[in-house]
RNA sequence: GCCUGGGUAGCUCAGCUGGUAGAGCAGCUCAUUCGUAAUGAGCAGGUCAGGGGUUCGAAUCCCCUCCCAGGCUCCA
């Protein structure tokens, strides 16, 4: 029998006998390797650990600890899910289930309209474990479409699945078939499921998993079809890669902003207001002053001009900007005024801005013109959507158009990036990527050539910034392609912050232009950009990101200043005006309890600087300093250094020149 | 909007199959005067989300509405 050579990742080749398959090499380079294979990537592509391997193939073992290797494992764990279903409800009938980050889903429908229960995740999950203790082997078996159609013949769901892949259709369903043939996964003589695979050798080699919620979805994601139930779960390659997931999930639940807002007395969601409307208490109204006032520094220094716009207006100005037409779905309904005119609560600020350009005749000179607006905007989310401060209907927009020619466009584009990274850099947010969404497809106006323009420039840009960028393809708003910013925060997730657009559309609907150099009458370009978002939106995704901690310079209470006894009030008050005069935010915590209990309390509650003064702080005009995070108490600093620390604490984070002009 | 689950004191929660509401923390009062994460006692606090129904009797069972959570859909 003569060999073949495959081409390993490390660049080596290796002989093994014609007719091996990849488990068969993954056994003849080492036994440990042999024992661990899931599947294999062979020329680039997953398949079986039985497949046979060819002269010449590049090939991958994939073993569990690898991204190949947890979709593998996790697209089987489902597998397993819906076998645990079908045994459990008899008749039950299948759409898809896919691996997913994470994890896995399966999406059931169930027989007499039955729905999960969450107590149903723990039978599903015991009889799960049960399929994995008979350790099946998962075995690939090709059908023709006519067998494949009759062996699901009592699974509608996987018919249209075949039937959609034979008329060319269904071409988002690669998990479940493709190619010209139809291939199925059987694991007992009465389990079988359509699927492309590839799978693990046998259920044995999985059991690190865990279901986490059901939830309803739409056939094939399309809300006018049926919805079905859908089973999320989780699942790892070790226990220990499990249960580092769950903590990872429990640390997101710890800095959830929803509850430390409450905790942290920043901000509530009265019902009264209703779904997705919010109230800042004085402690969230703090930091988000001084949010807003560092925002307005910034921009100040960066030549913006700052506007203000009502927060209704006639219908007449959404019909001109279009959004009625795209967006009136999701806009609060009309208020029927004066005879008839209906007016509409602002869902964004940008036609505002074109009417305060076309306030008069604009010159050549003027622009760039940049329009800033702390712009508070409504929008009717679907009451579904709503989710704390990241999600609502009445929100504050740091938002800002600027006109300018086409000349000009590229460098304002660029220094705007750089403006951009530098503020979310100022709030403690360093790690980003760059998203650029092209023309959405049927959704677009305009022209060709001025969508490929703005998505050249806007591409130009993101290369010229040398910061990772991913496309997203379809992604853009109907008038224009954007560049948004994405930035990770301390935990790993990822946050869409600022969004750059390019709009051609705008000016030209409201007739916008300006005079050249030349005498002539030109239409600006404009660009949309927000950087926080939404100021609400993003005081969230700093609480999460501090876990509640926030830098002294944003923190609501920067000290707070308790006396060992009631004696000690006087020098207390006196510690308290010299900071207060320093421009430092100070409680003092004078309750009649123990020190003991108001310094837990003051932990609790995460100030950044704890003083406690006692006989020997009157003496010598000291304090002792205890510091969030800090390790021991600091005693006898004299309250000038202390002061004079915080002080150039609460400015170093700011830029140099804004700490020169603001 | 749809699916699943939920709503009991400011917060976290208990309250079995219907018999008339409880704890801890927080709050208030009094006592305690204390050097770095919980001093003690007492008091007060509830239309059990709201409305309707079943019942001798509903926090508990049924229906409707509101709100919340997680998904789906959507996201200018």
């Amino acid at each position: 029998m003569s060999n073949i050579t495959l081409h390993l990742p490390d660049g080596s080749t290796r002989e093994v006998p014609d007719g091996s398959s990849a488990h068969q090499l993954a056994e003849s380079i080492g036994r440990r390797l042999g024992a661990d294979a899931l599947a294999a990537r062979v020329n680039g592509e997953l398949r079986d650990l039985t497949s046979p391997l060819h002269d010449g193939d590049q090939v991958t073992i994939v073993t569990p600890a690898s991204e190949d290797g947890r979709e593998v494992l996790r697209h089987s764990t489902a597998h397993v899910m819906a076998q645990a279903v079908t045994r459990l409800w008899p008749g039950a009938q299948f759409a898809i289930g896919p691996a997913i980050e994470d994890g896995f889903y399966y999406d059931f429908r169930l027989p007499d309209d039955a729905r999960f229960s969450d107590e149903d995740l723990e039978r599903i999950e015991a009889e799960m474990r049960r399929i994995i203790e008979e350790n099946q082997a998962f075995v690939r078996e090709e059908h023709s479409f006519e067998e494949g159609l009759a062996l699901f013949a009592d699974q509608p769901f996987k018919v249209e699945i075949i039937t959609g892949v034979r008329s060319g259709e269904g071409a988002g369903d690669e998990t479940e078939v493709s190619g010209s043939v139809v291939s199925s996964y059987r694991n007992t003589e009465s389990f079988r499921d359509l699927c492309r695979g590839p799978h693990v050798p046998s259920t044995g080699r999985l059991g690190h998993f865990k279901l986490m919620r059901v939830a309803g979805a739409y056939w094939r994601g399309d809300e006018h079809r049926e919805q079905l139930q859908r089973v999320y779960g989780t699942a790892w390659e070790s226990p220990a890669a499990l249960s580092a997931h769950l903590e990872f999930l429990a640390e997101a639940a710890r800095r959830d902003h929803r509850i430390l807002g409450r905790e942290m007395d920043l901000f509530s969601f009265p019902p009264e207001l209703g779904p997705g409307l919010s109230v800042f208490h004085p402690r969230g109204g703090t930091v988000r002053r001084v949010i807003e006032e560092y925002s307005r520094a910034r921009h100040v220094a960066a030549d913006y001009e700052f506007v203000y716009s009502p927060h209704i207006t006639k219908a007449v100005l959404f019909e001109t900007s279009g959004h009625l037409d795209w967006f009136s779905e999701d806009m609060y309904p009309p208020m029927e005024l004066d005879e008839g005119q209906a007016y509409y609560l602002k869902p964004m600020n940008c036609p505002f801005h074109v009417l305060i350009f076309k306030a008069r005749q604009r010159s050549f000179r003027e622009l760039p013109l940049r329009l800033f607006e702390f712009g508070s905007v409504y929008r009717y989310e679907k009451s579904g959507a709503v989710h704390g401060l990241t999600r609502v209907r009445g929100m504050t927009q740091d938002d800002a158009h600027i006109f300018c020619t086409r000349s000009q466009m590229r460098d304002e584009l660029a220094n705007l990036l750089t403006f951009v990274l530098d503020l979310l850099r100022d709030f403690g947010l360093d790690d980003f990527y760059l998203e650029l969404s092209t023309r959405p497809e049927g959704k677009a106006v305009g022209s060709d050539e001025d969508w490929n323009e703005a998505e050249a420039t806007l591409a130009d840009v993101a290369r010229a910034a040398g910061i990772e960028t991913v496309r997203d393809e379809g992604g853009g708003a109907f008038y224009g392609p954007k560049i948004s910013v994405q930035a990770r925060d301390a935990i790993g997730r990822t946050h869409q912050l600022s969004t750059i657009q390019l709009d051609f559309q705008l000016p030209a609907r409201f007739d916008a232009e300006y005079v050249s150099s030349q005498n002539q009458r030109e239409r600006p370009v404009m660009i949309h950009r927000a950087l926080f978002g939404s100021v609400e939106r993003f005081i969230a995704i700093l609480v999460e990101h501090y876990a509640g901690n926030l830098p002294t310079w944003m923190a609501p209470e920067q000290v707070r200043v308790l006396g060992v006894r009631d004696d000690h009030d006087d020098y207390v008050d006196q510690v308290r005006r010299r900071l207060r005069g320093a421009g430092l935010r100070v409680v003092v915590d004078d309750a009649h309890e123990p020190l003991g209990a108001r310094i837990r309390r003051a932990k609790m509650e995460k100030v950044p600087y704890i003083v406690v003064v006692g006989d020997e702080d009157v003496a010598h005009e000291t304090v002792g300093v205890n510091a969030r995070g800090g390790d021991e108490p600091e005693r006898g600093l004299a309250l000038g250094d202390f002061v004079n620390r915080l002080l150039e604490e609460v400015e170093r984070h700011g830029s140099p020149e804004l700490s020169r002009g603001a």
